[in-house]
DNA sequence: CTTAAAACTAATCGATTGATTAGAAACAAA
DNA sequence: TTTGTTTCTAATCAATCGATTAGTTTTAAG
């Protein structure tokens, strides 16, 4: 008996990913949200509840999109030249369309620093996490190093990875691919 | 005949950078600035017009004091050795007291992004300048590095000073560390 | 049809934002 | 002391924020 919902959950949640993306989590009003989602804003809580739920959800669907590189990146790991075009294809996610947004993830950790929302921390840390290990894995295909070198190797990358994110959203690409070749003559 | 000011204009304007480093710029409000400046927000319009210009002349405050992490720079331009020392003077400069606030120049750059505002983005521009002819100096040291590997360790080294401004506001000092020392290792 | 449940529109809530105003207080020259 | 100028305090402005409400519309079961 009910009236069914004129719009899909899923793609609302893709266009305030958009905004949220865009603009970052405090620089988005629910009027810029309601307007690029198409829906009013009691459409927003009734569905996500407030601001900071749709912005987790955001988040989500983020991740959930990024998890295909790692998923390409998990099925070819054969040492750092996988990992080399990872750092691609994170830069080209990044640059999808002609804006320049750089990682909504990287973003968030940017706006937020350490004093993130519990739940939103919790995802960059599975995140960031699940990452570290591919790195540790494709490190380790070239069985002569010690643990320190993997170690130090290791963070160097998850810090380079942070950079390339910002620098997505503020560097042509051109410094980028320097930036990417550059960081390889190393390892 | 008139009534002298009961502040420092110099005084104020740090603990407003305070602020702003420690916050950013959309989430710093006048009534945070008006109360760890220890002036209300008449005084802050008087002294200072609004709070976009308080914010550039908290920038122009912070740029002078890396100007001196610069000047130690330029004094002491030995090569690589020399850009290495700055990457360490620079992370020790950014975490200075107990905050992990990061760079607020960086900073600025992520919150932002290209939709910056003109006087802001143009100190920001002069400072990555005035750094970058910093780095090509000392690059160059090395006279057998054709000018194409120069301008590659040139994008490398921007780009790789805005992560390292990025890192020191999330990660810890041993990431950092281990971050720099693999920088230079490929240079 | 009638009816009940959910989704819709539009208006509005209190709180906070950047900015401004009115009027009191301070202070040195006249 | 009087006067004129500036700084000060405190209150308040319109705009916008996230969130909510009241009331209408849609829909399908009964």
């Amino acid at each position: 008996m009910p009236r069914e919902k004129q719009y899909n959950e899923a793609e609302v949640i893709e266009s305030a990913m958009g905004v949220f993306w865009q603009n970052g989590y405090k620089s988005t009003s629910l009027r810029m949200l309601s307007k690029e989602m198409g829906i009013n804003q009691f459409s927003i809580n009734a569905s996500f509840g407030n601001k900071q739920n749709l912005f987790l959800e955001s988040l989500k669907l983020y991740r959930t999109k990024l998890q295909q590189l790692l998923k390409t990146f998990e099925e070819n790991s054969n040492g750092i030249e996988s990992i080399k075009n990872f750092f691609y294809a994170f830069a080209e996610f990044s640059n999808q369309n002609e804006y320049k947004r750089g990682c909504l993830i990287i973003n968030t950790m940017s706006e937020f620093g350490l004093e993130v929302d519990k739940e939103v921390g919790a995802l960059i840390s599975n995140y960031a996490e699940q990452l570290k290990a591919l790195f540790k894995k494709n490190l380790e295909f070239n069985t002569t190093k010690d643990n320190d070198t993997i170690k130090r190797q290791l963070n160097y990358l998850d810090l380079a990875i942070g950079g390339l994110g910002l620098a997505t959203k503020v560097k042509d690409n051109t410094a980028i691919e320097d930036y990417i070749e550059m960081t390889f003559n190393n390892l």
